[in-house]
DNA sequence: CTCCAGTGGTAGACGCTGTCTACTAAGAAA
DNA sequence: TTTCTTAGTAGACAGCGTCTACCACTGGAG
């Protein structure tokens, strides 16, 4: 059983197949929804016999799960970037949450379908056994760490309780907007941008209100 | 094309194999998921030839598309319906808001697989077609008469925005609970509950500090 | 009464899918 | 040289949606 090939770097085109299969498989999804992607026409796609993927991934789902993984990692790849501006400087921690939101609804609009993929679609069954969740986990705490940055003194779990509601309103937000929820709720696309921003100001002025204000350096006692 | 059948219910065992299918449908999904709902299945379930779904539903999309607007219909009457407590007596507005949201979550965590069907899987091509947004559409008159009722001075324009933002992390927190977000996350099954308490405790003084803090009587200036 | 159109069911066929098994060619290792 | 692994091919099978054809029953119109 394979299972595990397409990790290491050997031979440029034994792996090749492997990276190609998740290109065209993130394409194919593009074109004709998560719901239409078949390993046989990827193989397709690619100018290879229908068994070929075969060799590279386990089964349809694991292919699947796969590209997930790269989405989750670029994903919080982004969110991670968000903590420094252009010239690279580091955020003062209160900027840096602000950047993390627009970056978060940036990126669940600018690339809708790996954001769906991600967060609006069923994981397939063997992500648990690939071990998604420690991806996904990877970008849960980027936003625990940019809230305790600006409370550092706040326990754990206060953090986690603050990051739920951020989280959950964002997400919300964004699964709304990248679906069509808005359209068919009648909202037009010009009213929609001035919402969204309504929505994220509601989440800024909440947390100010929770005592995230002005950024909370470490106190001098123990 | 039949297409528009199994409406008015005229003869008795005419409209049952329609109705058969989509209590077996949402059987079927709940067991083994939306993505293998698959119409020969319920045709075998239901002790049916596979073609004879096809004599009620026009395609599978079309069956699906059925099953999500029963729930959306389900949905908003459960929303509705919580305007009023147990004796049937209208709840004074801001009670009427706080039982909404109560409610909200309630229906996503008990009938997590309509929710999903509703807001977590994409809708079927055909759902355009089917006018499926008239249906959810009432889901979400509902939460902006109900916050209207609080400010029924406030310009519509406001209302939808507030209620954008009510609904966005209430949407947001949802899909995150019936998903096994939580769990991969690693929290723990204990302090879920709390957690989404605590979120909806975040929505309901954002809300007071936007306004919706008392009933807002009618002015009496027009 | 007869005819005939519509309605709700059956059966067969087509092309698509995922996946199992067997086979082959190339290269590395023994 | 022989043998093992790897990456590809090809064939087969069952399940799927859906198209088409066929059959039985109903209820009116003539």
């Amino acid at each position: 059983m394979p299972d595990q090939i397409a990790e290491n770097p050997e031979r440029p085109s034994a792996q090749t197949l492997g990276e190609k299969c998740l290109e065209a498989a993130l394409g194919a999804i593009g074109e004709k929804g998560v719901e239409q992607l078949s390993l046989r026409d990827i193989a397709r796609r690619l100018g290879v016999s229908h068994q070929a993927p075969y060799k590279h991934f386990a089964s349809r789902d694991d292919l699947l799960a796969e590209v997930i993984r790269r989405c989750l990692q670029d994903f919080a790849t982004a969110l991670q970037d968000s903590e420094r501006d252009e010239e690279g400087e580091r955020l003062p921690p209160r900027d840096a949450m602000l950047s993390l939101g627009q970056t978060y609804l940036g990126y669940a609009l600018s690339k809708p379908l790996e954001y769906r993929l991600m967060f609006g679609t069923a994981w397939p069954s063997v992500a648990r056994d690939r071990k998604l969740d420690k991806d996904a986990r990877a970008a849960f705490d980027v936003l625990k760490a940019r809230l305790g940055a600006i409370r550092p003194l706040s326990p754990a779990e206060a953090l986690e309780n603050d990051a739920m509601f951020v989280w959950s309103t964002m997400h919300g937000l964004a699964s709304i907007l990248q679906s069509e929820a808005m359209t068919y709720l009648g909202v037009e696309k010009a009213r929609e941008e001035a919402m969204a921003h309504y929505v994220m100001g509601c989440v800024d002025q909440t947390l100010r209100s929770l005592g995230y204000d002005a950024p909370q350096p470490v106190g001098p006692s123990p």
